[in-house]
DNA sequence: GCTAAAAGTTTTATTATAAAACTAAGTGGA
DNA sequence: TCCACTTAGTTTTATAATAAAACTTTTAGC
């Protein structure tokens, strides 16, 4: 992995994570998990991934404990890939990525798969940053401040950021 | 670009997304764009990251309109780096993605950084996915459907989705 | 006009990915 | 039980992406 700010906690807080599915096929990996593919060869045949690079990515999503390695059926040796709790969380982030797509790249009225709620079989609401109050926040309404994992080198960089944008207006 | 599905509107759903985010340092890079980096130079030296790589980068950004090349000031030749409206609706992205990694890499009281409500100066909402009645879904309340732009091809593995997931109790 | 910084290029070395052939173990049927 | 087929990889070799560092060219400030 190249991709590699060892520095301050302020810039591993998306960094880190991209560490772990920001490599190339891994968030098609995911993606096909959650649409019920859990074998070796569906993966590859879905995907037309290269198999060492698919060994490679399944290897690393359990090391996360994205995936989880399960036998196949009670005490087999083959065995399947399953989402694990950990994993099915990161759906928020295959929406939203899904949903920027369909705005900006496919067009309003084009998508090529919309997210339902199961259950009243209508499309879900379109992912939202939403203020505590339950308002929906354009991203210059949004800032950031320290938090508890935060270390003096990343305070300093939120300063810095803070003054960088109230110099600017905001952009 | 390794990553090329280039088969069926549903794969390119998300493939297509991340040949344009995807690659290595573009998310980083629009991250420090959100934190008012603009410039070349500070770019690289807040990332670390290869000038030539980073010339890449910017280069695809601006491509895909998701950065955009402005003069510095009026008329003046070196340029600075903005995040356009496109861009600046990676924000729920970028967020989903650092809440995922405050909950399960960097743990739930230690994030390093909080994302604020610039106005009321309290912390956003978690990301959520809601359901049109504005409940919070949770991954396997969840399905999919063709969408508009969808074709043959891609109904039919939605289908074939379908079928694995009811077979199967929905992992 | 001089100096230093800003914004890249170029070159070379290293590393990651792709494609295809190969292997070993499990499975299903005769 | 044995054979053929599938599954789940590994290995090898070729190709492409990334990193590091030196080099170039503007350009802003004095």
């Amino acid at each position: 992995m190249p991709i590699s700010e060892k520095q301050d906690p302020f810039k591993r807080s998306i960094s880190h994570v991209l560490e772990i599915i920001g490599e190339g096929w891994s968030l098609l990996i995911i993606r096909e998990a959650f649409f019920g593919v859990h074998r070796f060869e569906e993966f590859q045949s879905q995907l037309g991934i290269a198999r060492n690079i698919l060994t490679a990515r399944l290897k690393k999503l359990c090391e996360n404990q994205i995936l989880e390695r399960v036998p196949i059926k009670e005490g087999a040796k083959r065995h399947e890939y399953m989402l694990t709790t950990k994993g099915k969380e990161l759906m928020p982030v295959l929406i939203a990525l899904t949903q920027w797509g369909d705005r900006w790249i496919f067009g309003e009225n084009s998508e090529p798969v919309i997210f339902m709620d199961k259950e009243h079989n209508e499309p879900i609401e379109k992912i939202k940053v939403l203020s505590a109050r339950g308002i929906d926040l354009r991203p210059r309404e949004i800032m950031v401040v320290p938090g508890p994992g935060s270390t003096p080198e990343s305070k300093k960089r939120i300063e810095e950021m803070h003054r960088r944008l109230s110099s600017n207006g905001g952009a």
